[in-house]
DNA sequence: TAGCGTTGCTTGGCATACTTAGCGCATGAG
DNA sequence: CTCATGCGCTAAGTATGCCAAGCAACGCTA
């Protein structure tokens, strides 16, 4: 398939898909990867997962420092405890570990 | 919870989240996205959906140009067949009928 | 051979995500 | 009052996604 019959139907340019195929571009945007998930035989989720993405379905969800992982089930009450504290700890002392 | 406060545990500058909450910036990056979402307590796919991206869970699967639904079921002989069906049509006759 | 159309590809440029540097202001300690 | 610290915000810079235009090569037809 032409990289123009490609444009017409995606309304990708041909440049960018010739950029593409030659891995130019480190990262097409979710909405380039949408429209030519449609044409290629592959999930935009898939798509999402080589171009470097996270995915949002996965059980990945561990967007959390790990270490907070025991945090997960606080109540808002807490929550707002906890944030105070924090709040506490960070005013009480300049950060000397820093980073 | 201050910019700068966010900016340590995302890593995420506070110039830009400044910009994100002035709604100065379109289209944050999926990978900005997933580093905000463990703060705030909204799923990846919801921001991903809310910065106007197509997510991959939902059955919004319709990248299709809406007149081809038709041929959601094509077998896959059929479809080859159609395909190269249109391949003739545009060999036969240069784009006349452009954009 | 000459001419036309299509092919993949490069180049130049625009738009914009994202960062670093730094400003002005508020607050609290000395 | 003064100074230090932290705040939100802006300005300027860098990187890069994405496109329009155009080029050289190829195949076809006359």
């Amino acid at each position: 398939m032409s990289l123009r019959a490609v444009e017409q139907q995606t309304h990708v340019s041909n440049a960018y898909l010739s950029q593409l195929e030659h891995g130019r571009i480190r990262q097409p945007s979710p909405v380039i990867l949408h429209k030519l998930t449609g044409l290629y035989r592959v999930s935009y989720a898939e798509a999402m997962r080589l171009a470097g993405y996270p995915i949002p379905g996965s059980a990945d969800q561990e967007p959390w420092p790990a270490g907070l992982a025991r945090f997960r089930d606080v109540s808002p009450d807490e929550e707002h405890a906890l944030a105070e504290y924090l709040e506490f700890l960070r005013t009480r002392q300049g950060r000397s570990l820093r980073r």
